[in-house]
DNA sequence: TGGAGAATTTGACCTGGATCATTGTTGATG
DNA sequence: CATCAACAATGATCCAGGTCAAATTCTCCA
């Protein structure tokens, strides 16, 4: 059994994410092989950047504790924010078509990154075939969940994209085995309101009339969630079995 | 070398949209490996469905002729337009992870389809590896062609989205080798509103303030791009080397 | 521990685009 | 080729959320 050469290095084989990340599915055996080709480099700190837009492309990178904000600045400067990303979660995948970073992602918090060569994703995902059923389906995902973001974007109301945003964490919570009704949000109110196409004032206004009416509790950037149901009916206006389908 | 048992039939070794659609970068060899896999029903009539929202998902679909539209229902009726599909673009990448389709696809012209079969795809893509990588490429593009939508949805005016629109689809036009600049706009203002986040009557609207500004000449379905920079100007809010990667 | 700058909240006001209503157009079908 | 239903255009009105301004509260160094 492989052990990991520094004991304050997390193999693939004992991170309490590996059923989120790269080697679900795998054995333990094809598990090893991945975790050859992991670099594990020094932790992030707040606002340090993992790539930018432009950059060549090489790695995947996974999410190992902390948050990632990923964005892209346009011709006039501004930024507009594309996702956050949460341990277990994987970045980069936007980029392997063109072999340049379309986008760039900068740590919220310090944040503890999982690094692995594209390349080496190819073979391996040649040899080993859970891999590559992983990969598509990792892939898959992403478009999917992009695409409910677009039905947000196009339709709904500014409380109904704030619903979505906090009962969409709230699942991630849960499935990372933490809280989904008492959180951090890791990000700014700026952020969440680029990111929901809204003005970070609608997010303020949204948050306090939703704290008034006793759906939440807000302190700064801790959420509590009082009344889940509300919030699921506001935020399910998209097609509900996409919603049961990535609950766990 | 591989012949059409039906002359009526055309493989993917004489298709012009091979270079645009699963075969890409493939020998003729392995296009025939592709080519044996793929079935090629009769075309559905415009209004048919390919597929629905929740149907089982065991198949890729790439268009060969006409156009598709990709849309959701949500829980109150309303339709939501996802994409629309031109030919050699390949449809169902969304429903790979949760093995249901996600969406419904309907053609909104009389449209020829290839089907491929999933599994086939995988088996075939742990043999070819040009294959898996072009289909971790088609995934990719499909997830930076969600985002830049993205950011249209969250950020432009109304005017600047029908410019993004009909930008994007003149290029995919050119790189299919029709005109760039006037074409035959497959799909209802309907739902280039919905797809846009835009109400009809603000894309009707739009249309004749730019036919007016002398930007565009559109009669019904028929567009004519008259002013190319102006629109190429208001659509690039988005990040330009984005741009530039998609055109061929 | 203080204090500067950033982030957040709140209020007042304004506007782009939604909605509603009506009329004109088109194209499919008997 | 007349008819009807879907589609498209245009005008009038309205409002959700944007913008601007100002007050308040964090946060993180020195």
């Amino acid at each position: 059994m492989k052990e990991a050469s520094n004991k304050f290095v997390v193999t693939c084989r004992q991170c309490s994410l590996n059923a989120l990340c790269f080697p679900y599915s795998l054995t333990f055996d094809e598990m090893d092989e991945v975790d050859d080709v992991v670099k594990r480099g020094k932790p992030l700190q707040r606002g340090q950047e993992l790539f930018t837009t432009g950059q060549e492309f090489t790695s995947l990178y996974a999410v190992r504790s902390g948050a990632i904000k990923a964005y892209n600045i346009d011709e006039n400067g501004d930024e507009q924010v594309i996702g956050f990303f949460l341990p277990g979660e994987i970045l980069g995948l936007d980029a392997i078509d063109t072999q340049k970073h379309v986008s760039s992602a900068k740590a919220l918090e310090t944040t503890a990154i999982c690094e692995i060569t594209f390349s080496q994703v190819q073979e391996l995902s040649l040899k080993i075939r859970n891999l590559q059923t992983h990969m598509y389906r990792i892939l898959s995902r992403e478009i999917r969940e992009d695409q409910e973001l677009q039905m947000l974007l196009g339709k709904k109301t500014a409380e109904e994209r704030i619903g979505s945003f906090l009962m969409n964490l709230s699942l991630r919570y849960e499935q990372r085995s933490l809280s989904s009704t008492r959180f951090r949000l890791p990000m700014a109110r700026t952020d969440i309101g680029n990111y929901l196409g809204l003005a970070v004032e609608t997010v303020s206004r949204v948050f306090t009339r939703l704290q008034n009416s006793k759906v939440l509790r807000v302190e700064g950037k801790e959420v509590e969630i009082l009344d889940r149901n509300y919030l699921s009916k506001i935020a399910n206006n998209d097609c509900p079995n996409i919603q049961s389908a990535s609950v766990k």
